[in-house]
DNA sequence: GTCTATATTAAGATAGAC
DNA sequence: GTCTATCTTAATATAGAC
């Protein structure tokens, strides 16, 4: 079903490869094509355009990542108390899950995640909001319960530095980590990316609250 | 000298806030010229190309913000103890001096530099490093020193996770405070931006080191 | 220094034969 | 479904008059 090797599927195979290494709009049809070894023509043929192919790609991982990464927040609901390190580790096994989907999955995830993000506005962004909203909701709330006296304004803006930690640490992480390349030490490799992001990204969430500590530069009373 | 209404000038005007707000990439020359009232061959007359054009927008900026900020970082190095909130604060005044600079500087330079970093792969890594890498250097040992056990690597990661989270924030800063526009209350913003963002990074920074959490998935013995 | 006109390149997309 | 050939558009860049 999903893994045959039509044409449809290599252009797609092709393109989350180049597209995760080079973003989005710097990646040609052309390069795709001659990647999958098909002719150019079959990107629009398959997919219409290259928005098309673009959702295609993204929706494809996001359907194996999104209702693990549910689950994991579900059971974590269940939990009579926990904190945030725990909540943020529900994004681990359902990352590393995807290395066996694909080789490199996790990688390829994270990246297109962060192009998704800084190259295409608010396309991504859209898309998991209309077709993810109830896992994003139950991650919002695990936060909440890890960390109750968060007033709203402070949760939004921290877990949108913890969104742009993270996705910019994926969408570079292959430039980063250009030692190792065979399966085994990628694998090492990713999770210990996220077991180093997690208690980062944790501690920066449940940091104390800002006092007001404006510069006084020139403070009339 | 160097805010003359020169043609040359306002080329580089009108691109900083094209650039800032669309992306280099999604820049075209015809864009700028024209927001610029100028003629599209005045861009490569000035600056050569677009590359050049790119590095003088940036290093206008960097020239702003890199002297002052060292003198923060200097003056940090002289004091006998501080933490990683003295640390990260030490960007807040060389930050806000750019909104003196220039109308709305400071948003400008933080998209920029997250522009540089996601767009354009590399040029603005290479500069920085080159260019200012004894400011590097001071910031680097002003972490080490908040926080000494820190080893090498985790420290390298998150400083990593750090820029990450400073350069999505301030590459979407203006997608997401699309609230208010005039002078005034983008001030307040800014400086409350950074407010929020110093005690967060602070706090990823001196997190606990990661214990070796890894998922048994098949532990044979 | 500034303009018009144009060269060059590259990309997305489609028509129509097979 | 796949291919060749081609259309269309848009971008960077330059030549050469003024």
């Amino acid at each position: 079903m999903a893994g045959q090797e039509t044409t449809k599927n290599r252009i797609l195979d092709a393109a989350e490869l180049l597209f995760a290494e080079r973003g989005f709009k710097d990646t040609s049809l052309r390069a795709i094509t001659t990647a999958a070894g098909a002719n150019l023509a079959a990107v629009n043929y398959h997919y219409g355009d290259k928005k098309g192919l673009i959702r295609a790609v993204l929706s494809r991982y996001l359907e194996q990542f999104m209702p693990t990464f549910k689950k994991e927040l579900v059971t974590l609901h269940q939990r009579d108390e926990f904190d945030m390190n725990d909540v943020f580790l529900c994004t681990k096994r359902p990352l590393l899950r995807l290395n066996s989907f694909k080789n490199n999955g996790t990688t390829i995830f994270m990246s297109l995640i962060g192009r998704g993000y800084t190259d295409v506005q608010g396309h991504l962004r859209w898309f998991i909001t209309t077709h993810y909203d109830d896992v994003i909701q139950l991650f919002v709330g695990a936060v909440r319960r890890a960390y109750p006296c968060l007033d709203p304004e402070t949760l939004f803006w921290r877990l949108h530095f913890t969104l742009g930690a993270s996705v910019f640490t994926m969408a570079s992480s292959t430039a980063l980590c250009e030692i190792a390349v065979n399966d085994f030490t990628t694998q090492i490799q990713t999770e210990d990316l996220i077991n180093r992001l997690v208690p980062y990204l944790a501690a920066g969430v449940t940091a104390p609250i800002a006092l007001n500590q404006g510069l006084v530069v020139s403070n009339t009373v």
